[in-house]
DNA sequence: TATGAATATATTGTCGACAATTTGCTCATT
DNA sequence: AATGAGCAAATTGTCGACAATATATTCATA
């Protein structure tokens, strides 16, 4: 149900949280378009609640850079742009070196094998269902190394910041790369660098991991615009 | 008036907005003290409004992990303890040696200028206060950089997330070192590095000048907790 | 016709009251 | 005396209404 990337069965109590929850998503996959004006009264009688729970979500929904609000005139969804993707690749780079890094450090062996069992298990889905894989399993990845850094704010940034935003742009630009070969091959030199507990090469490979991406993006919203122009 | 980092007069017109600020200040100096439930209705009083725009304040506190909420039961405020600390300085060493190298890449001569005339400023403060210098001096140096990077999202984290909880741990742990002077020197040698636009050398002096304060700090709390115990 | 002031409409911000949940207390039972 | 069930008090979550602000429209004037 939850698409959130924690594990824990996540019982959202209060309205406000399944409300912000249902809006995150709806953004995400454009219900809500990007640039769009958002309605607070509309909003509140189409999802049948009041406008106080309502406004709480749209805090978070602030705080996590899916809206932006202005005093007094109201809160838009963000634009999306090559410019804002690229910004989100840089801070992954840097963070999730960071996270690769404490993670060879700090992962028990447990951690380690159960970090190889999912590659493993992503190894089949890739030949039975690659977009699949593109999507939720590459993100399962990462979030599994997060996690491992053991380090509370980059948890936290990343699934609560982040994770949306990765969605959002994965989302709505919508590409499919040749990449995901080469990625799962670099997945697996991250996973071998952290048994090997060497933190220096973890941060390194994980880096160039998330920068070749950003540049294989790059390349192909340019080829992608050139075609639209 | 405001404590906030950024330049702009921050007219800030809704009752959310100044209690937020006033609850960030309070917290951070300890008014309101680490650990210790809040009441919505006490507060609420106290500073004459009505829980309402409390509650969007609260959320906005949450966000930026000065306070703690559980649904159905309230918030706390976050407490301070040494790995959190740790944790923090690791995100600072990372995300602003990003934001170092980013700057060394797109700064324009002006903009190094200033940022000298500042290093300049704080030469002379340094001499007849060195308090100030280690507090409000050393964030606006950095905020600079980070400022100059001209990373959205780099910046929305330093001066929503990140710049309370340095006041936070800087307040509350309220130490002083003898780094002062050699703080100084590498200060000098980042922007020299962001000058020559040699980004690399930028993001290296910049991750171990964070380094090295963590280490400095991780000494102190070390030798003041032998000291309590 | 274009521009701008004045008004009208709609939207956001704030408030006080009620509902739902949790916490603390009382009292009976072992 | 200690434990636990049941009840009372307090706190948080939610709602609808009102106030303040911004946007849209109307109308007069150049």
């Amino acid at each position: 149900m939850s698409e959130s990337p924690q594990n824990e069965p996540n019982v959202v109590s209060t309205i406000a949280d399944k409300i912000c929850s249902k809006l995150q998503n709806a953004i995400v996959e454009g219900i809500i378009p990007a640039g769009s004006k958002i309605s607070e009264p509309a909003l509140a009688s189409e999802y049948g609640i009041s406008r106080g729970p309502l406004r709480e979500a749209l805090s978070r929904l602030e705080a996590c850079n899916l809206i932006e609000r202005k005093p007094n005139v109201g809160a838009r969804v963000v634009t999306l742009t090559r410019e804002h993707l690229v910004e989100i690749y840089l801070i992954r780079e840097s963070l999730e070196g960071l996270a690769a890094r404490l993670a060879a450090e700090n992962m028990s062996d447990k951690d380690v094998n159960e970090l190889d069992a999912l590659l493993e298990k992503h190894k089949h889905q890739i030949i039975q269902d690659q977009s699949y894989y593109q999507k939720e399993g590459d993100m399962d990845f990462h979030f599994r190394i997060v996690k491992g850094s053991n380090n509370s704010y980059l948890i936290d940034m990343f699934s609560n910041d982040l994770y949306h935003l990765i969605r959002l742009y994965r989302y709505q630009f919508g590409m499919v790369s040749k990449r995901v070969p080469r990625a799962f091959v670099e997945h697996e030199q991250i996973v071998d660098a952290i048994r090997q507990h060497d933190g220096e090469l973890a941060q390194f490979l994980m880096s160039r991991h998330i920068s070749n991406s950003r540049k294989n993006v790059e390349k192909m919203l340019d080829e992608h615009l050139a075609i639209t122009d």
